[in-house]
DNA sequence: ATCATATCTATTAAAAATATAGATATGACA
DNA sequence: TGTCATATCTATATTTTTAATAGATATGAT
């Protein structure tokens, strides 16, 4: 159940960018360096996330990539959906994609898939309502915390 | 956050297990065969599972495996938490191992742990509830419907 | 026209998941 | 005690997926 490198790089592309100030647009070459992700592996994800209607781009002079949404409307759910493809813990929960476990003779009574079903719920329910906002937020809280008790101990 | 093809055969052979009667112990090339899955890869999924203390196994004529605990002892989450090494969606949340995640330079303030935190608990709240009856149970019931419905129409 | 940028296509490399083979240890039972 | 049926162990091969790289091209600003 854990998450890819790929969409790790992905939250911490999104964050650096929801925490630019009036969503100024980042170099691609830029962000990576600032997130240690290999810029061309970078390309590629942020590329699907503009596909995905989650980034917007502009080339040349003044180009870069920015958020195409407000950061409080980007879900966490919808990002890992862009790269992973979806989010159920099984093929055949996939609903968006309507896949299914090859393997299954009857996914009608497959006991796997009517366990996993209060799992695709419960992931469902958070990572749907939980945003880059909330990610912000909490990391900047953290780091609040955390300066505050240094400046403390001074 | 999909299940492994491992975890899958894990389940179904534990499903298999669980609905023998008397908890008669089941040869690996019998379970292998009823549920379809490659047999020496099987053996060391079994093992694991023994080790883990989900199972017991027997040596020899009239051996086999059987259940080590009642089946609404054994949850899904134990099961997966055998077979994948943990449940957390980032290694920083696996505190089992004590794992981290390599690339990050201050787990304290790390938005991507921080929101994995509200993931990492709901899964847990739903894995470590679910039980092997849960899953037999459920099979039954709809086993049991469609039945019925078939049944109908006659 | 030039330069800075994203975008595309193709490929390679590395790692993880899945599967197989063969030898060995253990226990039941005759 | 010997034989057979079974799990167990060690090693390796195969396949699939993930991660990373390279080079060519399209686009837009100035």
């Amino acid at each position: 159940m854990m998450l890819s490198k790929k969409t790790k790089y992905a939250l911490k592309a999104l964050h650096y960018l929801a925490e630019q100030p009036g969503d100024q647009p980042v170099l691609i070459a830029d962000l990576a360096r600032a997130e240690n992700i290999p810029k061309k592996f970078l390309e590629f994800i942020l590329l699907s996330l503009r596909k995905g209607g989650i980034l917007q781009s502009r080339v040349g002079k003044g180009g870069g990539y920015s958020l195409a949404q407000p950061a409080n409307r980007i879900t966490i759910g919808a990002v890992i959906n862009i790269l992973e493809g979806n989010i159920a813990p099984v093929q055949c929960l996939d609903t968006t994609n309507q896949a299914h476990c090859e393997e299954c003779l009857d996914e009608k009574t497959c006991g796997i898939r009517l366990v996993m079903t209060d799992v695709n719920i419960a992931l469902s329910q958070v990572l749907n309502n939980l945003t880059l906002t909330d990610m912000v937020e909490r990391a900047e809280a953290a780091r609040n915390k955390q300066q505050n008790i240094v400046d403390f101990s001074i």
